[in-house]
DNA sequence: TGCTACCAAGCAAGCGCTTGCTTGACAAGC
DNA sequence: GCTTGTCAAGCAAGCGCTTGCTTGGTAGCA
Protein backbone atom coordinates (compact mmCIF):
# COMPACT_ATOMS: atom_id res chain seq x y z
CA UNK A 1 0.00 0.00 0.00
CA UNK A 2 1.72 3.28 -1.06
CA UNK A 3 0.45 6.61 0.10
CA UNK A 4 -0.60 9.66 -2.62
CA UNK A 5 2.05 12.55 -2.02
CA UNK A 6 1.22 15.68 -2.57
CA UNK A 7 3.30 18.76 -3.67
CA UNK A 8 2.64 20.81 -0.87
CA UNK A 9 1.27 24.15 -0.70
CA UNK A 10 3.98 26.81 0.38
CA UNK A 11 1.22 30.55 0.55
CA UNK A 12 -1.60 31.84 0.60
CA UNK A 13 -1.17 33.11 -3.03
CA UNK A 14 -0.40 30.59 -5.37
CA UNK A 15 3.58 29.53 -5.76
CA UNK A 16 3.09 27.13 -8.45
CA UNK A 17 6.39 27.77 -10.25
CA UNK A 18 6.04 24.60 -11.97
CA UNK A 19 2.99 25.83 -13.79
CA UNK A 20 4.89 29.13 -14.16
CA UNK A 21 7.32 27.32 -16.13
CA UNK A 22 4.90 25.62 -18.27
CA UNK A 23 3.40 28.78 -18.90
CA UNK A 24 6.58 30.35 -19.95
CA UNK A 25 7.56 27.12 -21.84
CA UNK A 26 4.60 26.83 -24.12
CA UNK A 27 4.64 30.75 -24.99
CA UNK A 28 8.37 30.24 -26.45
CA UNK A 29 7.31 27.03 -28.13
CA UNK A 30 4.45 28.88 -29.71
CA UNK A 31 7.00 31.84 -30.29
CA UNK A 32 10.64 30.08 -31.57
CA UNK A 33 9.45 26.30 -31.74
CA UNK A 34 10.56 23.42 -29.42
CA UNK A 35 14.57 22.38 -30.71
CA UNK A 36 14.95 26.64 -30.93
CA UNK A 37 14.23 27.16 -27.54
CA UNK A 38 16.72 26.84 -25.14
CA UNK A 39 16.35 25.74 -21.03
CA UNK A 40 18.06 29.16 -20.69
CA UNK A 41 15.21 30.87 -22.24
CA UNK A 42 12.99 29.07 -20.46
CA UNK A 43 14.56 29.99 -17.23
CA UNK A 44 14.97 33.32 -17.68
CA UNK A 45 11.35 33.82 -18.61
CA UNK A 46 10.63 33.19 -14.70
CA UNK A 47 13.90 34.48 -13.52
CA UNK A 48 15.38 31.35 -12.74
CA UNK A 49 18.89 29.77 -13.78
CA UNK A 50 19.55 27.75 -15.95
CA UNK A 51 19.79 24.22 -14.08
CA UNK A 52 17.07 25.23 -11.98
CA UNK A 53 13.68 24.06 -14.08
CA UNK A 54 15.30 20.80 -13.25
CA UNK A 55 14.41 20.83 -10.02
CA UNK A 56 10.60 20.74 -11.43
CA UNK A 57 11.30 18.67 -14.91
CA UNK A 58 13.51 15.68 -15.30
CA UNK A 59 14.31 16.75 -19.10
CA UNK A 60 13.45 19.22 -21.82
CA UNK A 61 11.07 16.73 -23.60
CA UNK A 62 9.37 16.69 -19.99
CA UNK A 63 8.23 20.34 -20.17
CA UNK A 64 6.70 19.95 -24.02
CA UNK A 65 4.65 16.90 -22.61
CA UNK A 66 3.50 19.03 -19.80
CA UNK A 67 2.01 22.27 -21.97
CA UNK A 68 1.02 19.65 -24.72
CA UNK A 69 -1.22 17.62 -22.61
CA UNK A 70 -2.40 20.51 -20.69
CA UNK A 71 -3.53 22.23 -24.32
CA UNK A 72 -5.17 18.89 -25.54
CA UNK A 73 -6.81 18.36 -22.25
CA UNK A 74 -8.14 22.33 -22.14
CA UNK A 75 -9.65 22.14 -25.47
CA UNK A 76 -10.97 18.71 -25.13
CA UNK A 77 -12.75 20.26 -21.78
CA UNK A 78 -14.06 22.94 -23.81
CA UNK A 79 -15.44 21.89 -26.72
CA UNK A 80 -16.93 18.75 -24.62
CA UNK A 81 -18.68 21.46 -22.62
CA UNK A 82 -20.44 22.99 -25.61
CA UNK A 83 -21.12 19.49 -27.49
CA UNK A 84 -23.24 18.51 -24.25
CA UNK A 85 -25.21 21.58 -24.21
CA UNK A 86 -29.05 21.39 -25.05
CA UNK A 87 -29.30 22.87 -28.09
CA UNK A 88 -30.14 22.81 -31.71
CA UNK A 89 -27.14 20.67 -33.82
CA UNK A 90 -26.74 24.49 -35.43
CA UNK A 91 -26.15 26.53 -32.41
CA UNK A 92 -24.27 23.25 -30.84
CA UNK A 93 -21.88 23.41 -34.05
CA UNK A 94 -21.45 27.27 -33.43
CA UNK A 95 -20.70 26.73 -29.45
CA UNK A 96 -18.14 24.32 -30.91
CA UNK A 97 -16.34 26.34 -33.07
CA UNK A 98 -16.23 28.88 -30.24
CA UNK A 99 -14.90 26.96 -27.84
CA UNK A 100 -12.05 25.39 -30.64
CA UNK A 101 -11.23 28.72 -31.84
CA UNK A 102 -11.26 30.31 -28.07
CA UNK A 103 -8.77 27.58 -26.73
CA UNK A 104 -6.69 28.26 -30.38
CA UNK A 105 -6.85 32.04 -30.40
CA UNK A 106 -7.76 33.32 -26.95
CA UNK A 107 -5.74 34.71 -24.25
CA UNK A 108 -5.12 31.19 -21.93
CA UNK A 109 -4.58 28.13 -23.94
CA UNK A 110 -3.14 29.62 -26.88
CA UNK A 111 0.30 29.28 -26.68
CA UNK A 112 -0.47 25.39 -25.24
CA UNK A 113 -2.91 24.78 -28.18
CA UNK A 114 0.10 25.98 -31.01
CA UNK A 115 2.13 23.81 -29.64
CA UNK A 116 0.16 21.02 -29.63
CA UNK A 117 -0.35 21.60 -33.13
CA UNK A 118 2.83 22.41 -34.38
CA UNK A 119 5.81 20.43 -31.59
CA UNK A 120 4.10 17.53 -31.04
CA UNK A 121 6.20 15.49 -33.21
CA UNK A 122 9.18 16.35 -30.66
CA UNK A 123 7.42 14.20 -28.30
CA UNK A 124 8.86 10.50 -27.39
CA UNK A 125 6.87 7.76 -29.38
CA UNK A 126 5.19 6.64 -26.44
CA UNK A 127 3.95 10.44 -25.09
CA UNK A 128 3.02 10.40 -28.58
CA UNK A 129 0.99 7.51 -28.35
CA UNK A 130 -0.60 8.73 -24.99
CA UNK A 131 -1.70 12.05 -27.05
CA UNK A 132 -2.98 10.60 -30.11
CA UNK A 133 -5.50 8.51 -27.77
CA UNK A 134 -6.86 11.50 -26.79
CA UNK A 135 -6.62 13.53 -30.29
CA UNK A 136 -9.23 10.59 -31.25
CA UNK A 137 -11.71 10.69 -28.33
CA UNK A 138 -11.71 14.52 -29.38
CA UNK A 139 -12.28 14.10 -32.96
CA UNK A 140 -15.24 11.40 -32.24
CA UNK A 141 -16.81 14.48 -30.97
CA UNK A 142 -16.79 16.70 -34.46
CA UNK A 143 -17.63 13.32 -36.38
CA UNK A 144 -21.12 13.27 -33.87
CA UNK A 145 -22.03 16.55 -34.17
CA UNK A 146 -21.19 16.48 -37.85
CA UNK A 147 -23.45 13.55 -38.06
CA UNK A 148 -26.04 15.56 -35.74
CA UNK A 149 -26.36 18.73 -38.77
CA UNK A 150 -26.52 15.95 -41.50
CA UNK A 151 -29.35 13.81 -40.10
CA UNK A 152 -30.99 17.66 -39.60
CA UNK A 153 -30.88 18.42 -43.37
CA UNK A 154 -27.86 21.02 -43.01
CA UNK A 155 -25.03 19.68 -44.53
CA UNK A 156 -24.53 16.95 -47.31
CA UNK A 157 -21.43 15.49 -46.59
CA UNK A 158 -20.39 14.22 -42.69
CA UNK A 159 -17.54 11.87 -43.73
CA UNK A 160 -14.12 11.44 -41.80
CA UNK A 161 -12.47 13.62 -44.64
CA UNK A 162 -15.43 16.46 -44.24
CA UNK A 163 -14.36 16.41 -40.82
CA UNK A 164 -10.81 17.06 -41.52
CA UNK A 165 -11.60 19.73 -43.94
CA UNK A 166 -13.38 21.11 -41.14
CA UNK A 167 -10.58 20.83 -38.72
CA UNK A 168 -8.45 22.69 -40.97
CA UNK A 169 -10.29 25.44 -41.55
CA UNK A 170 -10.18 25.84 -38.08
CA UNK A 171 -6.47 24.70 -36.68
CA UNK A 172 -5.32 27.13 -39.96
CA UNK A 173 -6.78 30.48 -38.17
CA UNK A 174 -3.77 30.44 -36.22
CA UNK A 175 -1.91 31.54 -39.24
CA UNK A 176 -3.44 34.46 -40.31
CA UNK A 177 -5.78 35.61 -36.66
CA UNK A 178 -4.51 38.31 -35.11
CA UNK A 179 -6.22 39.90 -31.74
CA UNK A 180 -5.76 43.38 -32.68
CA UNK A 181 -7.01 42.40 -36.25
CA UNK A 182 -10.83 42.78 -37.72
CA UNK A 183 -12.06 39.81 -37.06
CA UNK A 184 -13.14 38.72 -33.74
CA UNK A 185 -13.70 34.92 -32.71
CA UNK A 186 -17.32 34.97 -32.22
CA UNK A 187 -17.40 36.42 -36.01
CA UNK A 188 -14.73 33.62 -37.44
CA UNK A 189 -17.17 31.17 -36.12
CA UNK A 190 -20.47 32.61 -37.09
CA UNK A 191 -18.73 32.88 -40.27
CA UNK A 192 -17.26 29.51 -40.76
CA UNK A 193 -20.41 27.94 -39.64
CA UNK A 194 -22.51 30.00 -42.36
CA UNK A 195 -19.87 29.29 -45.06
CA UNK A 196 -20.56 25.67 -44.75
CA UNK A 197 -24.06 25.10 -43.70
CA UNK A 198 -25.79 28.35 -45.17
CA UNK A 199 -27.16 31.08 -43.53
CA UNK A 200 -29.54 30.82 -40.36
CA UNK A 201 -33.29 30.51 -41.35
CA UNK A 202 -34.99 33.77 -40.27
CA UNK A 203 -37.05 33.09 -36.61
CA UNK B 1 33.15 42.46 -75.04
CA UNK B 2 33.15 39.76 -72.16
CA UNK B 3 33.38 36.47 -72.92
CA UNK B 4 30.02 34.37 -71.18
CA UNK B 5 31.43 31.55 -68.73
CA UNK B 6 29.29 28.76 -68.30
CA UNK B 7 30.08 26.02 -65.47
CA UNK B 8 31.73 23.41 -66.56
CA UNK B 9 29.60 20.20 -67.43
CA UNK B 10 31.52 17.00 -66.60
CA UNK B 11 29.89 14.25 -67.49
CA UNK B 12 26.73 12.98 -69.45
CA UNK B 13 24.34 13.29 -65.96
CA UNK B 14 23.72 15.79 -64.58
CA UNK B 15 26.26 16.40 -61.69
CA UNK B 16 24.20 19.44 -59.64
CA UNK B 17 25.09 18.51 -56.35
CA UNK B 18 23.83 21.79 -55.15
CA UNK B 19 20.36 20.40 -56.61
CA UNK B 20 21.23 17.56 -54.48
CA UNK B 21 21.47 19.25 -50.92
CA UNK B 22 18.19 21.33 -51.54
CA UNK B 23 16.40 18.36 -51.90
CA UNK B 24 18.02 16.30 -48.92
CA UNK B 25 17.73 19.52 -46.84
CA UNK B 26 13.96 19.71 -47.92
CA UNK B 27 13.16 16.04 -46.78
CA UNK B 28 14.91 16.30 -43.38
CA UNK B 29 13.39 20.00 -42.66
CA UNK B 30 9.84 18.37 -43.05
CA UNK B 31 10.93 15.07 -41.06
CA UNK B 32 12.53 16.63 -38.17
CA UNK B 33 12.14 20.68 -38.51
CA UNK B 34 14.39 23.18 -39.27
CA UNK B 35 16.18 23.57 -36.18
CA UNK B 36 16.21 20.11 -35.16
CA UNK B 37 18.29 19.31 -38.77
CA UNK B 38 22.26 19.72 -38.30
CA UNK B 39 24.66 20.62 -41.25
CA UNK B 40 26.02 17.17 -40.24
CA UNK B 41 22.47 15.60 -41.30
CA UNK B 42 22.50 17.01 -44.57
CA UNK B 43 25.81 16.45 -45.67
CA UNK B 44 25.24 12.94 -44.62
CA UNK B 45 22.43 12.43 -46.97
CA UNK B 46 24.03 13.17 -49.76
CA UNK B 47 27.47 11.46 -49.28
CA UNK B 48 29.26 14.90 -47.68
CA UNK B 49 31.53 16.01 -44.91
CA UNK B 50 29.83 18.22 -42.54
CA UNK B 51 31.99 21.27 -43.94
CA UNK B 52 31.33 20.64 -47.27
CA UNK B 53 28.08 21.93 -47.91
CA UNK B 54 29.16 25.54 -47.22
CA UNK B 55 30.84 25.83 -50.75
CA UNK B 56 27.59 25.88 -51.80
CA UNK B 57 25.89 27.56 -49.72
CA UNK B 58 26.86 30.83 -46.87
CA UNK B 59 24.83 29.92 -44.12
CA UNK B 60 22.86 27.17 -43.00
CA UNK B 61 19.82 29.64 -43.00
CA UNK B 62 20.43 29.74 -46.98
CA UNK B 63 19.52 26.30 -46.99
CA UNK B 64 16.50 26.93 -46.03
CA UNK B 65 16.01 29.74 -48.19
CA UNK B 66 16.03 27.66 -51.38
CA UNK B 67 14.02 25.48 -49.97
CA UNK B 68 10.93 27.85 -49.34
CA UNK B 69 11.30 29.69 -52.46
CA UNK B 70 11.62 26.04 -54.39
CA UNK B 71 8.65 25.40 -52.83
CA UNK B 72 6.57 28.44 -52.99
CA UNK B 73 8.00 28.86 -57.00
CA UNK B 74 6.34 25.20 -58.00
CA UNK B 75 3.33 25.25 -56.11
CA UNK B 76 2.93 28.78 -57.39
CA UNK B 77 3.27 27.85 -61.10
CA UNK B 78 1.18 24.13 -61.03
CA UNK B 79 -1.59 26.07 -59.64
CA UNK B 80 -1.22 29.44 -62.46
CA UNK B 81 -1.09 26.68 -64.98
CA UNK B 82 -4.31 25.63 -63.73
CA UNK B 83 -5.79 28.94 -63.40
CA UNK B 84 -5.09 30.15 -66.47
CA UNK B 85 -7.07 27.34 -68.67
CA UNK B 86 -10.65 28.17 -70.04
CA UNK B 87 -12.06 25.70 -68.54
CA UNK B 88 -15.76 26.73 -66.55
CA UNK B 89 -14.93 28.28 -62.83
CA UNK B 90 -16.27 24.77 -61.31
CA UNK B 91 -13.52 22.73 -63.65
CA UNK B 92 -10.85 25.10 -63.16
CA UNK B 93 -11.36 25.67 -59.31
CA UNK B 94 -10.83 21.57 -59.09
CA UNK B 95 -8.09 21.96 -61.00
CA UNK B 96 -6.31 24.30 -59.09
CA UNK B 97 -7.23 22.33 -56.17
CA UNK B 98 -5.49 19.04 -57.99
CA UNK B 99 -2.41 21.23 -58.40
CA UNK B 100 -2.47 22.76 -55.17
CA UNK B 101 -2.81 19.16 -53.21
CA UNK B 102 -0.02 17.41 -56.05
CA UNK B 103 2.42 20.26 -55.00
CA UNK B 104 2.05 19.34 -51.25
CA UNK B 105 1.15 15.73 -51.36
CA UNK B 106 2.81 14.25 -54.24
CA UNK B 107 6.48 13.23 -54.85
CA UNK B 108 8.53 16.09 -56.00
CA UNK B 109 7.46 19.31 -54.35
CA UNK B 110 6.59 17.63 -50.79
CA UNK B 111 9.44 18.50 -49.28
CA UNK B 112 9.67 21.89 -50.04
CA UNK B 113 5.66 22.71 -49.73
CA UNK B 114 6.22 21.43 -46.30
CA UNK B 115 8.95 23.20 -45.31
CA UNK B 116 7.56 26.06 -46.83
CA UNK B 117 4.42 26.22 -44.66
CA UNK B 118 5.94 24.97 -41.50
CA UNK B 119 9.47 26.72 -41.23
CA UNK B 120 8.89 29.94 -42.96
CA UNK B 121 9.31 31.62 -39.34
CA UNK B 122 13.27 30.70 -39.40
CA UNK B 123 14.16 33.13 -42.35
CA UNK B 124 15.58 36.31 -41.84
CA UNK B 125 13.34 39.01 -42.10
CA UNK B 126 14.38 40.52 -45.46
CA UNK B 127 14.12 36.65 -46.69
CA UNK B 128 10.68 36.32 -44.85
CA UNK B 129 9.47 39.72 -46.47
CA UNK B 130 10.08 38.41 -50.47
CA UNK B 131 8.70 34.99 -49.79
CA UNK B 132 5.42 36.93 -48.56
CA UNK B 133 5.62 39.16 -51.84
CA UNK B 134 4.74 35.62 -53.78
CA UNK B 135 2.67 34.80 -51.22
CA UNK B 136 0.24 37.44 -51.83
CA UNK B 137 0.13 37.20 -55.80
CA UNK B 138 -0.26 33.48 -55.14
CA UNK B 139 -3.46 34.17 -52.79
CA UNK B 140 -5.00 36.68 -55.27
CA UNK B 141 -5.58 33.72 -57.27
CA UNK B 142 -7.35 32.12 -55.64
CA UNK B 143 -10.00 34.91 -54.46
CA UNK B 144 -10.01 35.49 -57.99
CA UNK B 145 -11.52 32.08 -58.21
CA UNK B 146 -13.46 32.53 -55.59
CA UNK B 147 -15.20 35.74 -57.08
CA UNK B 148 -15.63 33.55 -60.26
CA UNK B 149 -17.76 30.94 -58.24
CA UNK B 150 -19.59 33.41 -56.80
CA UNK B 151 -20.30 35.09 -60.08
CA UNK B 152 -21.48 32.05 -61.51
CA UNK B 153 -24.14 31.32 -58.15
CA UNK B 154 -21.83 27.88 -56.85
CA UNK B 155 -21.26 29.93 -53.39
CA UNK B 156 -22.13 32.58 -51.33
CA UNK B 157 -19.25 33.45 -49.65
CA UNK B 158 -16.40 34.84 -51.44
CA UNK B 159 -14.16 36.73 -48.96
CA UNK B 160 -11.17 37.09 -47.42
CA UNK B 161 -11.84 34.81 -44.90
CA UNK B 162 -13.30 32.53 -47.22
CA UNK B 163 -10.11 32.29 -48.96
CA UNK B 164 -8.65 31.55 -45.41
CA UNK B 165 -11.05 28.68 -44.57
CA UNK B 166 -10.58 27.18 -47.73
CA UNK B 167 -6.77 27.08 -47.87
CA UNK B 168 -6.52 25.95 -43.76
CA UNK B 169 -8.58 22.91 -45.38
CA UNK B 170 -6.01 22.54 -48.44
CA UNK B 171 -3.14 22.99 -45.88
CA UNK B 172 -3.72 20.70 -43.20
CA UNK B 173 -4.16 17.74 -45.25
CA UNK B 174 -0.43 17.39 -45.13
CA UNK B 175 -1.35 16.62 -41.50
CA UNK B 176 -3.12 13.32 -41.84
CA UNK B 177 -2.22 12.46 -46.02
CA UNK B 178 -0.95 9.52 -46.55
CA UNK B 179 0.42 8.47 -49.95
CA UNK B 180 -0.47 5.04 -49.27
CA UNK B 181 -3.93 5.52 -48.21
CA UNK B 182 -7.55 4.99 -49.25
CA UNK B 183 -7.80 8.20 -50.76
CA UNK B 184 -6.16 9.67 -54.02
CA UNK B 185 -5.40 13.34 -54.26
CA UNK B 186 -7.96 13.46 -56.93
CA UNK B 187 -10.40 12.20 -55.05
CA UNK B 188 -9.59 14.84 -51.96
CA UNK B 189 -9.85 17.64 -54.39
CA UNK B 190 -13.18 16.45 -55.96
CA UNK B 191 -14.52 15.99 -52.42
CA UNK B 192 -13.27 19.25 -51.59
CA UNK B 193 -15.17 20.72 -54.48
CA UNK B 194 -18.63 18.66 -53.57
CA UNK B 195 -17.75 19.94 -49.92
CA UNK B 196 -17.98 23.21 -50.77
CA UNK B 197 -19.74 23.86 -53.43
CA UNK B 198 -22.46 20.47 -53.52
CA UNK B 199 -22.10 17.73 -56.47
CA UNK B 200 -22.09 18.78 -60.04
CA UNK B 201 -25.22 19.11 -61.87
CA UNK B 202 -25.94 15.80 -64.23
CA UNK B 203 -24.74 16.58 -67.59
C1' DT C 1 16.67 19.35 12.11
C1' DG C 2 14.93 18.32 7.82
C1' DC C 3 13.04 19.51 3.59
C1' DT C 4 11.96 22.49 -0.44
C1' DA C 5 13.42 25.23 -3.95
C1' DC C 6 16.78 27.22 -5.76
C1' DC C 7 21.85 29.00 -7.19
C1' DA C 8 26.80 28.85 -8.82
C1' DA C 9 29.63 26.45 -11.44
C1' DG C 10 30.65 23.58 -14.79
C1' DC C 11 30.86 19.20 -17.81
C1' DA C 12 30.59 16.55 -22.11
C1' DA C 13 28.66 16.64 -26.37
C1' DG C 14 27.30 18.77 -30.27
C1' DC C 15 26.58 22.95 -32.99
C1' DG C 16 27.44 26.11 -37.31
C1' DC C 17 31.07 27.48 -39.70
C1' DT C 18 36.19 28.38 -41.17
C1' DT C 19 40.61 27.22 -42.68
C1' DG C 20 44.35 25.23 -45.36
C1' DC C 21 44.99 21.82 -48.37
C1' DT C 22 44.05 17.98 -51.98
C1' DT C 23 42.31 16.02 -56.14
C1' DG C 24 40.89 15.30 -60.80
C1' DA C 25 39.60 17.58 -65.01
C1' DC C 26 40.59 20.62 -68.43
C1' DA C 27 43.09 24.40 -71.42
C1' DA C 28 47.03 26.74 -73.11
C1' DG C 29 51.87 26.94 -74.42
C1' DC C 30 55.64 24.99 -76.49
C1' DG D 1 52.84 14.95 -76.16
C1' DC D 2 54.19 16.77 -72.29
C1' DT D 3 54.29 20.36 -68.93
C1' DT D 4 52.17 23.96 -66.40
C1' DG D 5 48.42 26.65 -64.46
C1' DT D 6 43.64 27.14 -63.22
C1' DC D 7 39.38 25.83 -61.47
C1' DA D 8 35.41 23.33 -59.27
C1' DA D 9 34.47 20.54 -55.60
C1' DG D 10 35.42 18.74 -52.08
C1' DC D 11 38.14 16.73 -47.40
C1' DA D 12 40.38 16.82 -42.66
C1' DA D 13 40.69 19.17 -38.75
C1' DG D 14 39.26 22.00 -35.57
C1' DC D 15 37.64 26.68 -33.56
C1' DG D 16 34.60 29.16 -30.51
C1' DC D 17 30.33 28.74 -28.74
C1' DT D 18 25.90 26.72 -27.11
C1' DT D 19 23.36 22.92 -25.67
C1' DG D 20 20.87 19.91 -22.16
C1' DC D 21 21.85 18.47 -17.94
C1' DT D 22 24.51 17.47 -13.29
C1' DT D 23 26.48 18.42 -8.96
C1' DG D 24 27.44 20.35 -4.39
C1' DG D 25 25.98 23.70 -1.60
C1' DT D 26 22.67 26.66 1.02
C1' DA D 27 18.86 30.13 2.52
C1' DG D 28 14.64 29.92 4.55
C1' DC D 29 10.73 27.97 6.32
C1' DA D 30 8.43 24.21 9.27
Amino acid sequence: MSVQIEPRRVAAEEPNRRAEIVRAAGRLFREKGYAATTIRDIAGAVGMRSGSPFYHFKTKNDMLRAVVLEGMGAINAAVARAANSDKSPRARFEAMLRAHLGQLLGGDGRDFAAALLHESRHLEPTVLAELVAIKDRYEAMWQKVLQDLKRAGLIADDSQVARLFLLGALNWTVQWYRPDGSKSIEQIARQLANFLIGKPPRP
